[in-house]
DNA sequence: CTAGAACCGTGTACCACGCACACAGATATA
DNA sequence: TATATCTGTGTGCGTGGTACACGGTTCTAG
């Protein structure tokens, strides 16, 4: 058997390229470059521009390298965002095990958490989630929020799947307030502001009889309200409503299940 | 005053956009090009090919014009975008309003209709929401589900806010859906398989002292069931349990809002 | 009726990006 | 020491979005 490279038959390559599962070459020259490295100022980059600074070409530039040189550790954009995606979450202060056993805070904490690393670097929001983590920190982070869920009393796939629901709910709310926040600054607005003016085209050109429970919506001046918040960021306003229904049906669910009998 | 194109002064020129807002010119030649067509021809690309299919070139080929005719109609192609994504609920079977009182029901039912459009143009849920839809078509969509929410006992602002967790959950779903069922076609294999060796991979690259649960979970052959389903895409596997879940939690706290006082 | 304003679609070009490929220098194995 | 193997470089291709100036067309004002 001469060691060929497979391309990796199919075997989840995902996992090989997360976890850095490649055998150490032998010969030529010790490579300056890395792997890390490379992740880490895409990450840089990423923080202080947003996703769409980092391009091949910018990310070697800021390492001092050719672009090219960045294909000799990474197989393509693709891999890279991949491997930014697990890295982002390697800050995340991971809750530990409660001795309670109110799970129920226990995934309120892992939620917070979440946000938490997500406010630090916000694009990683807008790479999709394309199925559960593979990689090393990603796995981690699944494992604290499964270890809450869990100890509901959910079947083990139910939990994996409304592990799915929660970090989906967390990231599509981050990622919408982002836009929207973003697209109001390019106006030169606030977000309120830029609110109060999509409401009133809205209203504008909608017509109460075809459209009556909208119309009846901002009728009753929602999206008119002032900020009655207290701190600017917040800790989770629109985010905390959907979290907690999902929490408050998971609730039900488990109770209802343990009451009934588990028929079929 | 004279009549000076000013370009919105920001007044949400998103609504403009999508509800074809434009004083009609009153010189020039007839346009033989519109913007519904080009819409249209966008679609049935995104149909036939995917997203990635529709590029502005590509588009004009199709209609037999130069790429840059089409930037008489549309201002860019993020604008493009928008418009495909209003005008791809426009087929949207709205269920009509109910005699009997079973807002969740409804809600399903509304939850289906979704998932049928969202199947009829898979590329739609690739383009990431950045808000409550503005456009004509998007607008009844939301309004035919609002109207099921209001009727639960939810107000306002929160029916609002679940309406948008149930779109992204949906969204959601279904995008990881397709996006595992495309690299697994890539790879030239079943999603079953697909799945079932990205889990021996993880499997076998995690320590189960520091991934308890997750080994656990592996360990009780999550990931290894056989498709026990009867037809193949199926109603809706994986995504009627979040759905359910999330209505378990409206009905709990209607029903807990409704007993409590409504204390501040 | 005619001049010019307003508008349509075209042609040309620019720039950014991802990435293939061949290469020169470095290095460890045989 | 010869040689296979690896590292980073340079060049260049193809595709994508879109700015800009232009010739032709149509409506309106004088």
């Amino acid at each position: 058997m001469t060691s060929e490279r497979q391309p990796t038959p199919g075997f989840a390559r995902e996992i090989e390229l997360l976890w850095g599962l490649k055998e150490a070459p032998r010969r030529g020259p010790r490579p300056k470059l890395s792997r890390e490295a490379i992740v880490d100022t895409a990450i840089a980059l990423a923080d202080a521009e947003g996703l769409e600074g980092v391009s091949m070409q910018r990310v070697a530039k800021e390492l001092g390298y050719t672009t090219m040189s960045l294909y000799r550790h990474v197989d393509s954009k693709e891999d890279l965002l991949a491997l930014m995606s697990d890295a982002a979450v390697k800050g995340m202060p991971v809750p530990e095990p409660r001795t309670d056993g109110d799970w129920r805070a226990g995934v309120e904490e892992w939620c917070r958490s979440a946000i938490t690393i997500y406010r630090a670097h916000p694009w990683a929001v807008h790479i999709p989630l394309s199925g559960p983590p593979g990689g090393p920190y990603g796995l981690r982070w699944m494992e604290a929020g499964l270890r809450e869920l869990v100890a509901s009393g959910l079947r083990a796939d139910e939990a994996i799947q409304t592990l799915m629901l929660l970090a989906c709910t967390l990231r599509d709310a981050l990622r919408i307030e982002n836009d929207m926040r973003r697209t109001a600054a390019e106006r030169g607005m606030s977000l309120e502001e830029s609110t109060r003016m999509w409401a009133q085209s809205v209203r504008r050109v909608i017509d109460p009889r075809e459209f009556p429970t909208i119309s009846r919506v901002f009728e009753e001046g929602v999206f008119e309200e002032e900020p009655t918040e207290t701190a600017d960021p917040g800790p989770a306003e629109d985010i905390d409503f959907p979290v907690q229904r999902i929490l408050d049906g998971i609730e039900a669910y488990v109770r209802d299940r343990k009451a009934g009998g588990d028929a079929p």
